[in-house]
RNA sequence: CGAGGCGUAGCGCAGUUUGGUAGCGCACUGCGUUCGGGACGCAGGGGUCGGAGGUUCAAAUCCUCUCGCCUCGACCA
């Protein structure tokens, strides 16, 4: 193994995948396609998992687990649905392996199911095909029920967290009595999932609605939180669907209003994957490594000893007791790398790569001075500061990290989305990158005229999207939208 | 499925043209010296050269077949 990364400038693809496995995020597993999540990366992943996981009890939902396997049957009872996720399911057609002749195993052709079963590529119509047996009444709605899961999507280009055959996710199913509590669902997650995305992961999301070529299969409005790489590339990071009745019709899930009549359930669904972690590294790596924002990273603080000796050691361990005890007791995760055979430069470089955000030299110069030597992994900066004010500074300066990381993803992005309203600029900017802002006149043939000509797709019609004197990027015609393109994951 | 490329130690590669004892760097093990930005010395361990068949006194190297992987397209987001 070499030492470093492959520069970001040089092969960003490749200083990517090197970042992963040289942080030990994650290595690729024997099936094709297929990733290990490995305990560093894990560790982030419950993190972001526990952020997410919070907010959505405090608003009132609450997990459950449904089952992997799906009867295919199930999967053709909504039309949009089959045909968005048909294509790359994996499919259990069998139950046995026996013996082969040249000492192997092979499927056993007299253990064929009788009706083939799909592993869950989303579980709407798991989820569904209970709700129905358990609403019947407006009493029991709404149902607000998340699951915390695998899912598999047999894709035939994958990368590292970004898109693998099998990746872990939450999905949230909820069912309500009126559109417009179904709608206000879909927006207060969309809400959460930005919040976390920004305050947590420190990555500036854009929000928005997806155009109808861009929608989830089966949904009626499908909502994003939309990010910038640093390859100036977008990443959708999370989803929120309002499913409308689609459904409901599909599996036959009806409740009794309050006056008395039979009326359709009103449906959401939302989620967000492992692939967080990919944008946490696009958005923050450099190259040395991975940065990772204090509130997820596994380690907040290291500390390396400079020593010669194991008596050394010891000294040292004694000499920052008072400073990680205090530590301890703000909660701040910490580690000392007290590894003998390692010197002090490799274990900087070690914990660069894996993205700590404060490392704490600690050596013979500090006890003397009664100080500590403190390094930014946001900034690069160095300085001693006072073993006696230790504890105060670095939980400040973790806040800080945290804050700043996030305005320099926010900065990126800004520099590099630009309103454009003429064609020609159009493509020779997406020809470099970024994101572009600009008007569309709702008609899915400029979309999909654009996205042939550039390969830009548009990620997300803003929210906040203003139209008056906007014309269409493509048409010039009046804009019906303002919107996001962008050359995406 | 189309086009190109690659399979040799855990990883990255040389060796194949012209057949002749399987090598290098990193990683790993042991000992010693080092230690405030990727330390060094010495001594070690690890391979049926992707697989099968053939040619030959002799095959990583030549021939035939086969399997797998990667990149680009197609597909997907």
């Amino acid at each position: 193994m070499s030492k470093g990364v492959t520069p970001k400038s040089e092969d960003y693809a490749r200083w990517y995948t090197d970042v992963i496995t040289k942080a030990e995020m994650a290595d690729y597993g024997p099936v094709k396609g297929t990733m290990v999540i490995r305990p560093y990366g894990f560790s982030v992943w419950d993190s972001i998992k526990d952020a997410f996981d919070s907010r959505f009890k405090e608003t009132g939902h609450v997990n459950a687990y449904f089952p992997l396997f799906i009867p295919k049957s199930f999967l053709s009872k909504e039309a949009d649905h089959v045909e968005g996720f048909a294509k790359e399911c994996a499919v259990v057609t069998h139950s046995r392996l026996k013996s082969a002749a040249d000492g192997g195993v092979v499927v056993d052709p007299e253990s064929k199911l009788e009706e083939e079963v799909i592993v869950r590529p989303t579980s709407e119509t798991v989820i569904w095909s209970m709700y129905k047996k358990w609403i019947n009444s407006y009493r029991d709605l709404p149902l607000l029920i998340n699951q915390w899961a695998n899912v598999v999507r047999w894709e035939m280009r994958t990368r590292l967290f970004l898109r693998t055959s099998e990746f872990l996710w939450q999905e949230g199913h909820t069912a309500h009595a009126s559109e417009k509590e179904a709608v206000d669902e879909t927006l207060k997650i969309l809400d959460i999932y930005k919040e976390v995305a920004e305050s947590v992961l420190a990555i500036p999301v854009l929000t928005g609605l997806k155009s109808e070529a861009e929608r989830f299969a089966g949904a009626v409005d499908t909502y994003c939180i939309e990010a910038m790489m640093g390859d100036k590339r977008a990443l959708q990071a999370g989803t929120s669907h309002y499913l409308g009745q689609n459904f409901a019709k599909a599996f036959d899930v009806k409740f009794q209003n309050e006056n008395n009549r039979e009326e359709l359930v009103y449906a959401t669904s939302w989620g967000v994957s492992t692939r967080l972690v990919g944008a946490l590294i696009m958005v923050h790596g450099d190259d040395k490594g991975l940065r990772l924002p204090p509130q997820v990273a596994p380690n907040q603080v290291v500390i390396i000893p400079i020593i010669k000796t194991e008596e050394d050691l010891k000294t040292i361990e004694d000499y920052v007791i008072p400073f990680t005890t205090a530590l301890k007791n703000s909660g701040i995760r910490f580690q000392i790398d007290s590894r003998l055979k390692m010197s002090p430069g490799f274990k900087f470089n070690e914990w660069e790569m894996k993205g700590v955000p404060i490392r704490v030299e600690v050596g013979p110069r500090d006890m003397e001075n009664k100080t500590l030597f403190c390094a930014r992994r946001d900034t690069g900066e160095k300085q001693p500061i006072a073993l006696d004010d230790a504890p105060k500074k670095i939980e400040t300066m973790l806040e800080e990290i945290q804050s700043n990381m996030f305005n320099q993803a926010l900065q990126f992005r800004e520099k590099n989305t630009f309103n454009i309203n003429d064609y020609d600029a159009f493509k020779t900017q997406i020809a470099s990158g970024g994101f572009i802002r600009c008007g569309w006149d709702g008609d899915p043939a400029s979309e999909a005229q654009i996205k042939n000509d550039t390969k830009a797709t548009i990620r997300c019609i803003l929210a906040d999207g203003k139209t008056k004197n906007l014309t269409c990027v493509y048409s010039g015609k009046p804009a019906k939208h303002e919107v996001i393109y962008a050359k995406a994951y």
